[in-house]
DNA sequence: CGGACTATTGAGACTCCTCAACTAACGTGG
DNA sequence: CCACGTTAGTTGAGGAGTCTCAATAGTCCG
């Protein structure tokens, strides 16, 4: 893999109080700057904003809301890269086509952009560009920690780093010490998908958990974590 | 996961012939700003460039050789994130520190920034900027292409993918259309850190893939193609 | 309220991991 | 330059874990 690395100190946006995409990402001359270009959508769950190897036109950003991106390999069988929340990015492409697939999971609220528009402005304004540069390296180190976690061999560990990573997420949006009750609105096919487990192997996991009193389900989008430190022995022991 | 992604229509700087960094991701002016700040080093095999953990200060630029980046695991297991080739640029750091370790596993020369300079010359000159964003992405989109390889259950089919991605690597390299025999200057247990498997799973997979004729090896930093298209079906039935 | 999709639970097959022994290769020092 | 010691790689046998297939229960949406 020609894969490289990116050492830049990083701009601690992830440490702001969030409220959307204006303030996590961009200052108010940012915005500004990028306001005349942006589209704003709300979509329902479900949308397909676009299908994998379709021209890539736009790059997105978002409000509200949570979106996966995945693509259907060959066997058939549905791989996620990503789970995308407010203040993310998305937009992947290369040679000008859309890597993979993307689709609202809940009702979604972003700002749409034509990609061109966008190079252009980030050439002329480097310290926006450098918003994004920091973007995509934070995702670059993200997608290397979900690679250590679909390494791993047993469902109880990849689903407790999964739990870590709701965790994480939760924390930089909202600035709250962490109530012990994280949202999940996946489903847990995509969790399946996204860990590189089948639905039941998932299904079963989240039953030994509760069996073992450290995860509760209040609903099949709610997780309470009841044993925080179990389950960061269960996530660390990689 | 808050991992976002960026649709930028690619510089295809990697279809550029290559004759080490400069020609492959910098102009003949964005050498000469770099060249100022950049300290040009020549290190044996094994030698270790930083260790996770420590304090970011540089950005390195390969010109030739090969490195390797991994992280040691709670378990004692070491996991692989990339191999680095020329032209490839490493440093990853998150809050002012490296996220991984990187050892050389051959003879490398390579090229050190001080990672402040480069962020203030970055600032400065956009379009050298774009050029580091092209390459975290592409780092990105190869990091997702690895996520997929190690997914998947079957041996066979993780180093039939590995296998596609050093014959990836070295085609855009060299713009030959493609020798079918390709070095391969890691060791087995590299391999196997780096695809999620034991020695001994990497070990009974070549032996496998020699006996039905699909690849040779003349010695164990060099690999021979037999059979393309069997490779390739085995590389696809992800 | 009905139908389709999602989630859960059980039983058997498959694949890799672990442990162990042996062989080959490297590289270090005499 | 050679010899030895250390590291890396190969092969075998048994065990752990998930996948697949199948059936049932629960949920969401129209």
């Amino acid at each position: 893999m020609s894969a490289s690395e990116l050492a830049i100190r990083a701009i601690p946006f992830e440490k702001l109080t969030a409220a959307g995409v204006a303030t996590q990402l961009l200052t108010e001359r940012h915005r500004q700057n990028l306001s005349g270009l942006a589209t704003s959508l709300n979509v329902p769950r479900r949308t397909i904003f676009y299908r994998e190897e379709t021209p890539a036109e736009w790059v997105f950003m978002i409000s509200k809301g949570v979106v996966k991106s995945y693509r259907e390999l060959p066997s058939g069988k549905r791989h996620i890269a990503t789970f995308l929340f407010p203040g993310d990015v998305f937009g992947l492409a290369e040679n000008g086509r859309f890597v993979n697939t993307t689709q609202a999971i809940t009702r979604v609220t972003l700002y749409r952009i034509p990609v061109d528009a966008l190079k252009d402005l980030l050439l002329r304004d480097a310290d926006l560009q450098f918003r994004f540069l920091v973007k995509v390296t934070h995702q670059l180190r993200e997608a290397q920690r979900h690679t250590i976690n679909v390494t791993r061999h047993t469902a109880t560990g990849k689903f407790a780093m999964f739990i870590k990573m709701l965790e994480r997420d939760e924390h930089w949006r909202a600035e709250s010490s962490g109530p012990r009750t994280l949202m999940m609105p996946m489903t847990r096919t995509d969790i399946a998908d996204y860990l590189g487990l089948s639905p039941e192997a998932v299904s079963r996991t989240t039953s030994r958990l509760v069996r073992r009193g450290i995860l509760a389900f209040p609903d099949r989008h709610r997780v309470r974590i009841l044993n925080p430190s179990e389950l960061d022995r269960l996530a660390g022991a990689a």
